[in-house]
RNA sequence: GCCGGGAUGGCGGAAUUGGUAGACGCAGCGGACUCAAAAUCCGCCGCCGAAAGGUGUGGGGGUUCGAGUCCCCCUCCCGGCACCA
């Protein structure tokens, strides 16, 4: 090589280093991902970025651990896809053109072009063949294509939809974009507007999106129980009391039916009242006529639907003087306003069973003198089979009375059950203790379903409102179809055509992509399509006549929905994928934020099956393994300005006073001295001025540092703790690496076999391959935390080889040189995942071999960890007491006698008798007296 | 409020899944080199104690020969959420 002069240097120029490295992987193309159906395939995918404009701390960890599994497993033989690209569409790119008056396709460009180097810089083994960008129509015709065949398939369809209006900028506006219920330029009060728009059916797909999780083993449980709640699922009973309300045209109203729905019907005899929403048709209807009414209407309306807020918010409500008919019973029951019953969900009217439902239970107890007595329905199974034993035995009549107050025993209150109800203190503590039942409950007080358990129960109630045809089992869904039409310019055309005679007409394939013009610069009022003649003005495909062209854009979560398919696939202008994507399909390993566990994770997977649906594509699930990793946090400092607001300061502005445990206590500014307060550690923000710049890093410590300090400072799935000083002390440990190879010129040729090894080299050749049995462990469990350091343990142990010269010019021993060699070679290996362009430099300049990628991963050897004589531990009582060292193969018996004998354990021993000896193979003796 | 995850030295974090608690690193302290500083290297470093020893994984109880690890109760912290009938 004609660079040596680099390597004979002892000191660590990593800037050259890392150029080298990187020129040279991508002289030979390095990571094209191939397959030749020999290996098996690993597609190592991590969230793309949004081209926002450099990268953040948070992207260097994401890629980081996509880039040391999918290098560890290139290393264990697989054929590994790790592609890049951009989630290029969306908001941010308006309003940078807003600000500075760049058209989106410029600004985005330019961001790409920038942040790519950023990648290349840290050394990232990416196949940038198949990099692609959301914005690009090669990729959004795809969009258009499936949604123009799911619209085929009744799967996308157009409904009304709700959106934020402002009404100065005359545009609609995302939710980040109102604040506190203004615009965010105009800060005009926002309006609910109408407006029609797209929906794609993800309900249809809402039993195999929630049953098909129990396919996703390698998924966090956290994160599939976050679908599986939103998702929803719940099932029931949907019936109908009956009622004779009429609107004021004399109209009857919903044909007389209040619809419900509830999970409890085997509680259906406890009813005590029925709720509405604010919003419901019978609330809207009694407001009129009656103020007081109309106004608490209006102050549920504009509460928060946060559930937090509303879980402490009392349970308010107002009778509407309005009855309706119980289906079953035939009594009167009214109709009560409920703040906590939601239009959204189910019919928007609950029965009230109080006796049965927590929330029931606070609204009944806040108007208890404006409701009928509670009414308790159902029992514990297993009390009603207490209560019976006990009726066989012919006891059982003694008074509620209890002497001393405290919870009832079941025994007490299988005594006083008939007496309870008249009873009954108002109070959640003997709600929870008396009536609080589960589902393992039994009907009772209930006529004809006495003594039914809950599924008997709800099965011989539906089938009597059946009969009635008054309702019918129902499963009810949380999950909502997914909107796709946003009334905004940076995104992928929604390919529609409006026609006066043929209405909504689908651009048709040939005429696919629809464009979006690239020169558009927004100013803020509304989409510049709406104002592009150009871009509007087209000829309907079906009549020919002159007709309108949509002008809403997808949602930029479709964009991400597929992309994945796309990278494995040859980007074809003819196909969406093509047959590789089968063969590179699922994602192997997918690492991402969890912040995208619910949203983009769901849509993915509700996308993969429709396109499976199609035929494009043989997978069920597109990600089969994920990882969910923390988030970079940094130091906070702030004080109050004289104003009164807040201050931030960087934390390399500050100097840190620590109080008398070591703790930081606050700091005080460099420039000015002024004391400043600690906030604690907090995600990397703009705002709070605690970012670390990556490419600051890159410059002052190299790419190696860089990845090494974010794998060490904390497994993946952790938050991670940004530290200058730990920064420091992982290039620290690069240096010294790299010093000990300057030492060792040309150790990698060496052909030695390990025969006869002095005992004083074994010793340490056993560490460390036991730290390598130890870090390959860890890599498994994806722990890169301790492989990090299980890299810094080989090295602690190679320099601690003795080296024994015995003289100028002699040899120094073969051992040391085996060891060393040996060592080095593992180390470098080990390490090469996440120092990729050190460990490729001193593979080459040491001698071992052209290319560090196509060495094998290491494995620990038999014969490096065998050892003659073990040290076992002794306890006694379970207390460390001592150790003794014993043949590998001494028996039991042996063992025994030498513990017993040991000087260490006899003062044990005095006085008391040894009662067992616990011996546990190769760790440890117990010795229990007493 | 509900669901999920946590709590281990001054700090970040280990502990091969019930077997020597505190690996590895940071910070700190002492020393070597240096005119000096930086860099580098060597040593010490949970707490109490002069030592012997004792004690110690948020608090309390339990199972076990043995518990950071398993079980029950409690406190606090973080993340998520939808008053879901």
């Amino acid at each position: 090589m004609n660079d040596t002069d680099i390597f004979m240097q002892p000191q660590y120029q990593f800037t050259e280093i890392e150029q080298q490295a990187q020129q040279y992987w991508s002289d030979r193309n390095s990571f094209a991902a191939r397959l030749d159906g020999k290996k098996p395939k690993y597609y190592c995918l991590s969230m793309f970025p949004y081209p926002s404009g450099k990268l953040h701390m948070g992207h260097v960890r994401n890629y980081t651990i996509g880039d040391v599994l999918s290098r560890h497993h290139r290393m264990l033989g697989y054929d590994v896809l790790q592609p890049m690209g951009w989630d290029a569409f969306g908001l941010p790119a308006e309003n940078a053109a807003i600000q500075n008056k760049v058209p989106p396709a410029k600004w985005t460009d330019d961001n790409i072009a920038y942040m790519k180097k950023q990648l290349q810089s840290l050394g990232f083994a990416i196949d940038w063949s198949r990099e692609l960008a959301t914005c690009k129509p090669e990729y959004y015709k795809w969009n258009q294509w499936l949604f123009l065949r799911m619209l085929e398939k009744g799967i996308a369809y157009k409904k009304t939809q709700t959106v934020n209006w402002d009404p100065v900028d005359q545009t609609v506006l995302a939710n980040e974009q109102v604040i506190e219920g203004r615009g965010w330029r105009t800060g005009a009060l926002v309006e609910k507007r109408e407006i029609p728009g797209y929906y794609l059916g993800i309900t249809q797909y809402a039993e195999q999106l929630l049953a098909d999780l129990d396919k996703l083993p390698g998924w966090p449980e956290r994160v599939k129980t976050m679908q599986a709640n939103w998702i929803g699922k719940s099932t029931g009973v949907r019936f109908a009391f009956t009622h004779d309300i009429r609107d004021t045209a004399g109209e009857l109203i919903a044909d007389g039916k209040l619809w419900v729905f509830t999970t409890r019907a085997d509680t259906i005899m406890g009813v005590t009242f029925c709720a509405v929403a604010a919003e419901h048709p019978l609330a809207m209807l009694a407001a009129h006529g009656n103020a007081e009414l109309a106004a608490f209407i209006d102050k549920c309306k504009q509460g928060s639907v946060m559930e937090a807020d509303m879980a402490t918010m009392e349970k308010e409500g107002m009778d509407t003087g309005l009855k309706v008919t119980h289906p079953l019973t035939g009594e009167q029951v009214s109709v009560w306003v409920g703040n906590y019953v939601l239009m959204s969900y189910g019919e928007g009217a609950v029965m009230a069973v109080p006796a049965h439902d927590e929330r029931d239970f606070e609204f009944a107890k806040k108007y208890k003198d404006q409701l009928p007595a509670i009414k308790q329905v159902v029992e514990p199974f297993e009390l009603q089979d207490y209560r019976e034993r006990q009726e066989r035995l012919g006891k059982g009549n003694a008074s509620l009375n209890k002497p001393n107050s405290g919870p009832l025993t079941q025994n007490e209150y299988l005594a006083a059950s008939d007496s309870v109800i008249e009873n009954f203190s108002f109070t959640t503590d003997s709600w929870k203790s008396i009536y609080a039942s589960t589902v393992t409950s039994v009907c009772i007080n209930s006529g004809k379903y006495d003594g039914l358990r809950y599924e008997d129960a709800v099965d011989a109630i539906a089938a009597d409102l059946a009969a009635k045809s008054l309702g019918e089992k129902k499963t009810q869904w949380r999950l909502r179809d997914w909107g796709v039409s946003r009334q905004r310019y940076w995104g992928c055309p929604i390919p529609i055509i409006h026609c006066d005679n043929c209405g909504d007409v689908p651009v048709p394939d040939d005429q696919l992509p629809v464009k979006l013009p690239e020169d558009c610069v927004p100013d803020g009022s509304g989409n510049p399509l709406n104002k592009l003649d150009t871009f509007i003005n087209c000829v309907c495909p079906k009549c020919g006549q002159a007709a309108k062209r949509e002008t809403d854009t997808m949602d930029t979560f479709v964009d991400s929905s597929w992309y994945y398919a796309r990278y494995a696939s040859k980007f074809s202008p003819d196909a969406m994928v093509d047959a590789e994507t089968s063969q590179w399909m699922p994602v192997d390993q997918y690492i991402g934020g969890i912040e995208h566990a619910i949203l983009h994770l769901l849509y993915s997977r509700f996308w993969s099956k429709v396109m499976r649906d199609m035929g494009l594509v043989n997978y069920d699930e597109p990600f089969a393994n994920l990882l969910t990793q923390g988030m970079v946090l940094n130091h906070i400092f702030s004080r109050r300005t004289d104003k009164g607001g807040i201050e931030y300061f960087a934390p390399e502005e500050v100097g840190l006073i620590y109080d008398a445990n070591g703790k930081i206590e606050g700091a005080t500014t460099l420039a000015d001295g002024q004391r400043v307060d600690f906030q604690g550690m907090g995600t990397m923000s703009k705002s709070k001025r605690n970012g670390v710049d990556p490419q600051s890093l890159i410059e002052q410590y190299g790419a190696d540092t860089a990845r090494f300090f974010m794998m060490f400072a904390a497994p993946p799935e952790q938050t991670l703790e940004w530290s200058e000083s730990g920064v420091e002390g992982s290039h620290r440990f690069l240096k010294r690496i790299w010093a000990f190879a300057a030492e060792h010129p040309g150790i990698g040729q060496a052909g030695l076999v390990p025969t006869e090894i002095p005992q004083e080299f074994q010793k340490i050749r056993r560490e460390i391959h036991l730290t390598l049995k130890q870090a390959n462990f860890d890599l498994k469990k994806q722990q890169f935390n301790t492989v990090a350091s299980a890299s810094m343990k080989i090295l602690n142990a190679l320099e601690r080889v003795p080296s024994q010269k015995t003289g100028i010019g002699q040899p120094i021993h073969s051992g040391y040189q085996l060891v060393v060699q040996e060592g080095l070679s593992i180390l470098l290996r080990l390490l090469s995942p996440i120092c990729p362009h050190l460990t490729h430099a001193l593979w080459v300049e040491l001698g071992y071999g052209d290319d560090i990628l196509s060495a094998p991963w290491p494995e620990p050897l038999e014969a490096a960890l065998a050892q003659d004589e073990i040290e076992l531990v002794i306890q006694v009582n379970g207390k460390l007491r001592a150790s003794i060292t014993v043949a590998k193969d001494a028996d039991r018996a042996n063992i025994e006698q030498l513990v017993l004998s040991h000087a260490g354990v006899q003062k044990y021993l005095e006085g008391v008798s040894v009662k067992k000896v616990i011996v546990v193979p190769g760790k440890l003796v117990n010795v229990v007296v007493g």
